[in-house]
RNA sequence: GCUGGGUUCGCAUAGCGGCAAUUGCUUGUGGCUGUAGACCACACGGUCGAAAGGCCUACGGGGGUUCGAGUCCCUCACCCAGCA
């Protein structure tokens, strides 16, 4: 399907025949992305630790950046004097940047450790920890949390507003207060050029009830055709993002309402578990277009990947491979020791890794396990070198590249529900 | 030799009559899902207990005052500074 102007299109190669999953082609000014696919995340013009010639090495199709940091640092009209986005990281593949709404509103609400239940007496704690709590327009009781640093932090912080028309909000980096909208963030991005972006939109918290997640969806709704509006280029594909939290009909006619008015579909928000995250899934796809290209925002764990492809989404994208290699938290695979329970992960710095001369997990060709054993790894990052974070990141993201890239190749070959079995028992 | 100051859980610190005893580091174990995150949480004398909690040892050694002593007094040892 023709999705923008005259050199962006997407086409379903293959299609499971147990599952809704399937390989698709999306051809982009800077080149082809083959589906399913996982996007590294840079938010600053940067996958951290990682140079653009690290990634290509590793395999990578595509790099995430971020709007909102973007426009605050250097700004979007120099990294349009600069050649855009991806020369000036030196990345000569395809890119896409994130709207922004999701940090304009995250970091103007102020993101909370909480152990607490949501209005459904769910446990908010084993998954999603991070949670987005009350707008300031919102008599909902605040959860208790922890008393620490990053309390004492938060009062510094002032909240944002979110308007019908935008949000009013603080820099987290000098305090500025700014406007952000539909226009800001289409406009921003069109400077950044990437090949994919995002619509803006509005994140609502797992912890809100019905009527205040409507009304988030209908800014989410509104804002979404903004960005069309505002959209001057032809040579960018547009994602179009479905909210609506954990309510059924609110992610149903949100999805249909994406999928009526975008050339490309996204889903976004934060989840309470993994349950609620794949329901979400469910809800959502049937409303999709065979030949749109599908993204699942901000999910990439082991088993969040085999289940969102099965579900029929396409593209990923996660900070966790990243975050959890700078924090010695690496993926092993199930031969090693991954599984579900451990999130395919084992961390490096437990003291039975002291005199270990294996590889990190045994049979990755990444160039951290080609290279290093275990016991120096587990050495690194006893002494926080910074080598360590960038051999954490190296395995982190080229296990979770390949992996998709060797699902991509079960569905091909007609064993994708092997596979998942193979790894999700 | 004299005069001051000091000796507290691996290291460094707090403590000024109710203490298994503060804080930082180290260490141990968790956690991280569109990155304000090279971060965060918890534990850290021993032992019994699922837990609440109990029982042992502990603030350089010894002695004393006190219902009760890292905390006050005496004494010994060692360390530091100044003066001989």
């Amino acid at each position: 399907m023709l999705l923008a102007g005259m050199n962006i299109k997407f086409t379903i190669e293959k299609r499971d025949k147990t599952s809704k999953a399937r390989v698709g082609k999306l051809v982009t000014p800077h080149g082809v992305i083959m589906t399913p696919n996982f996007n590294p995340v840079g938010t600053q013009a940067t996958v951290k630790t990682l140079s653009s010639q690290d990634l290509k090495s590793i395999g990578a199709q595509i790099v995430l950046s971020n709007t909102y940091h973007l426009m605050l640092r250097p700004g979007g009209e120099i990294i349009a004097k600069m050649g855009g986005l991806g020369k000036f990281m030196s990345w000569d593949k395809p890119t896409m940047t994130d709207s922004g709404g999701f940090q304009v509103f995250s970091l103007g609400v102020a993101q909370k450790k909480v152990t607490w239940k949501d209005i459904h007496g769910r446990k908010i704690s084993k998954f999603s920890k991070s949670v987005f709590l009350s707008p300031a327009d919102t008599t909902m009781q605040l959860p208790s949390v922890t008393k620490t640093r990053e309390e004492k932090q938060l009062k510094k912080l002032k909240e944002a507003k979110v308007h019908d028309e935008g949000v009013w909000f603080y820099s987290h980096v000098d305090g500025k207060k700014l406007w952000f909208d539909a226009q800001t963030s289409i406009k921003t991005q069109e400077q950044l050029s990437a090949d994919l972006i995002v619509a803006f939109d509005d994140h609502e918290s797992p912890l809100w009830d019905y009527e205040l997640t409507k009304l988030s969806l209908e800014r989410t709704s509104r804002w979404g055709l903004e960005s069309l509006k505002a959209q001057t280029r032809q040579d960018q594909l547009m994602y179009g993002v479905v909210h609506g939290g954990i309510y059924e009909d609110l992610r149903k006619f949100s999805a249909g309402f994406t999928n009526k008015y975008f050339p490309a579909v996204s889903i976004g928000g934060s989840y309470s578990s993994k349950d609620v995250l794949y329901q979400v899934m469910d809800w959502c796809v049937p409303y999709f277009q065979e030949d749109k290209p599908r993204h699942m925002l901000g999910i990439g764990e082991v088993q969040d990947l085999f289940e969102g492809i099965s579900r029929g989404m396409d593209f990923f994208d996660c900070v966790a491979p990243t975050r959890r290699g700078r924090h010695g938290n690496l993926y092993l695979q199930p031969k090693n020791g991954g599984h579900k329970e451990n999130n395919f992960t084992t961390q490096i710095t437990n003291t039975k890794y002291i005199l270990d001369s294996n590889p990190l997990d045994p049979g990755c060709e990444c160039y951290t396990c080609q290279n290093y054993t275990r016991a120096y790894l587990r050495h690194l990052f006893m002494t926080d070198e910074i080598l360590g974070q960038r051999l954490g990141s190296i395995h982190n993201i080229y296990f979770i590249v390949h992996l998709v890239d060797q699902i991509r190749q079960a569905i091909l070959d007609e064993r994708f529900a092997q596979m998942k079995q193979e790894w999700l028992g």
